[in-house]
DNA sequence: GTTAGCACTCACCTCCGTTGAGTGCTAACA
DNA sequence: TGTTAGCACTCAACGGAGGTGAGTGCTAAC
């Protein structure tokens, strides 16, 4: 067997994992060797419960409990033992009759997708807003709120709007910011942030640009505009339902949860460690090295339309999360989303 | 005396409430005659005291406890015995000292304002943006999402971006909808909300518009962009600072305040009752009728511009809330903001 | 290699006595 | 008549003692 486990130890390694996720309650080898027909006796069950320990994968509250599975145990059972069946056509249906996408900002989009992970889960839904450096630019627009203060409406080719107070030229009216936002819808449609920023700094340094002055006037607004970052956009949905797990059940635990939860600059930093990767991931406890969370486990996927603005989604749920049937949930929900915000631009 | 009672027993009851607001525990006879130079002996208070609960002003958990003040005797406290002074210049100066406001966008605005209300009450800060029928017009925009889909961009006077999703004529093009702002933008500037709808109705009702289908389609598609409520846009700050207050202590006085912080509804509904009077205003506890709310109590005051649009904000905190040292920080923040949203106008 | 038997451990519960802050009542006092 | 000292009483909170039961490790027999 790989690992230095042998099949009768992976099988109650699983049944001891499994258990725990479902009673959130050390588990004992009597329990194991009655619920599960390995024809096993309590006292062989204890030996290979032993072995186990041993190898880091369980531990024991104290003496005379059963085990619990270590972030070890949990993480050797998500790599090697758990199977990830895909949805059925009817699982897939549902899911997709859950969501209500007709006619939504995307904010809603975002707040709904939250909404209904957290239902189905029972766990706290994260939905993270395409990052505005990943969209593709479609209007951008000047409003004067004041002497030298002006807003800017971005809009991105999926009808995400964001907007920002910068600072400008006094002297600028409210003409002249029209002709410039005209300029640059003209010259910036289709264009992904990214490149928007390349063409920007390519044009800065030529010098015919500083004799033209609509451009130039353009080009400086258009860096104050879209230069520095914007913030990201997260959404947390089931708070409370984290609050439901016996392993958060102690004011203490709450509080921290709680603060973790609202301080969301947590969290995007641990969303944004798996933007670069495909498909489901998986952080398990104090891999996300997060104080606040310590004890939790996140199941992320990335969302992105054909234009590459990427998003990311996932459920975070105690490290003793029903893992075999979030994962599918996260996975489909990510492949949705994908194809939603796709479609607006299809039919176009 | 007014109200039944003689200054003895509202002093008494001053010193109670203030207690129990300094120290979260039942407040014993003893404490009273020694913390405070009544020149009366814990027995004569215990007479006082007495008299109180019978009026039910105060009551006790238990028989040997000492008194907590009941909300009716919450009530009379801030009804009769508290006096808010106003902030000293320094205090103004170090309050408006703690606000960033530059180059900050209507949603930062609130936000900034819900975090330090929160930081410096140490209870939970509140802020909802004024409401899109109290904002006065700047400018639409609206961009073909897909088919029959279009995203309307709404920019009121003070800087407030909202959006929507509309379904309308798939055959409109591009250049028909920057036809149709243009229009809107040039006839419905500077009317609010209402005055926008009440127009509306007029000239869809006259004859003459269905004969001009620029106008037609103007108003339409305004109609649905404007006719519909937008959802309230709420803030809340600090509210793991709610979970350290000793009357929150256990794990479901804690589920419960989360889950009411979580969905906003019942605070935007709160919020709401005050929305047409002026000054700070004082919610105490079961007011709410909000039974995740039991316990709490809320300041709050509007903000709004000299064009009308109305926000609110406030700090909910316990029952036990330090009234005298939140309400001014809560009436002076509101006039703060309410200058912030003029200024803006103003320098144009 | 597997299992029955057994002594042992320890969290959890309940019972119970102690402590102390605080009360209400009564009688004496100014 | 209002104030106060004295006193018996109440009750939450704390802590220790004993019982219970689930579960373990070890050993010896199968």
């Amino acid at each position: 067997m790989a690992d230095g486990l042998n099949e009768r130890s992976q099988n109650i390694l699983e049944a001891i994992v499994e258990d725990y996720i479902a009673s959130a309650e050390p588990v004992g080898s009597r329990a194991i060797s009655r619920k599960h027909d390995f024809h096993l006796s309590p006292a062989s069950v204890r030996n290979v419960m032993a072995d186990l320990e041993e190898m880091g994968l369980l531990c024991s509250p104290h003496t005379s409990s059963g085990r619990i599975p270590t972030e070890k145990g949990f993480q050797y059972y998500i790599d090697t033992l758990l199977d990830v069946r895909d949805l059925n056509h009817n699982e897939k249906q549902n899911l997709r009759n859950s969501y209500r996408f007709q006619n939504m900002r995307m904010e809603d989009i975002m707040q709904e997708v939250g909404r209904v992970l957290s239902g189905l889960s029972q766990y706290t839904g994260l939905v993270m807003a395409p990052k505005f450096i990943s969209t593709v630019f479609r209007q951008i627009d000047f409003i004067r709120l004041s002497q030298g203060q002006i807003l800017m409406i971005y809009v991105s080719e999926t009808g995400l709007v964001q907007n920002k107070v910068i600072e400008a030229d006094p002297t600028l009216t409210g003409r002249d910011l029209e002709r410039i936002s005209n300029y640059l819808n003209s010259e910036l449609n289709g264009l992904s942030i990214q490149e928007v920023r390349t063409k920007l700094n390519r044009e800065l340094k030529e010098d015919r640009v500083h004799y033209d002055k609509l451009k130039k006037q353009a080009f400086n607004l258009s860096c104050a505009a879209l230069q520095g970052e914007i913030e990201d956009q997260l959404y947390v949905s089931g708070a409370s339902l984290m609050l439901e797990q016996p392993e958060f059940s102690t004011p203490e635990q709450m509080k921290r949860l709680v603060h973790a939860f609202e301080s969301k600059k947590l969290l995007i930093e641990l969303l944004d460690r798996g933007q670069s990767a495909q498909g489901v991931q998986i952080f398990i406890g104090s891999e996300s090295s997060q104080v606040d969370l310590d004890g939790c486990s996140l199941i992320t996927s990335n969302f992105s339309n054909q234009k590459g603005a990427i998003g990311t989604l996932g459920v975070i749920g105690p490290i003793r999360m029903n893992y075999s049937q979030v994962v599918p949930i996260v996975d489909f929900t990510a492949q949705l989303v994908s194809r939603v915000l796709d479609r607006e631009i299809e039919k176009n």
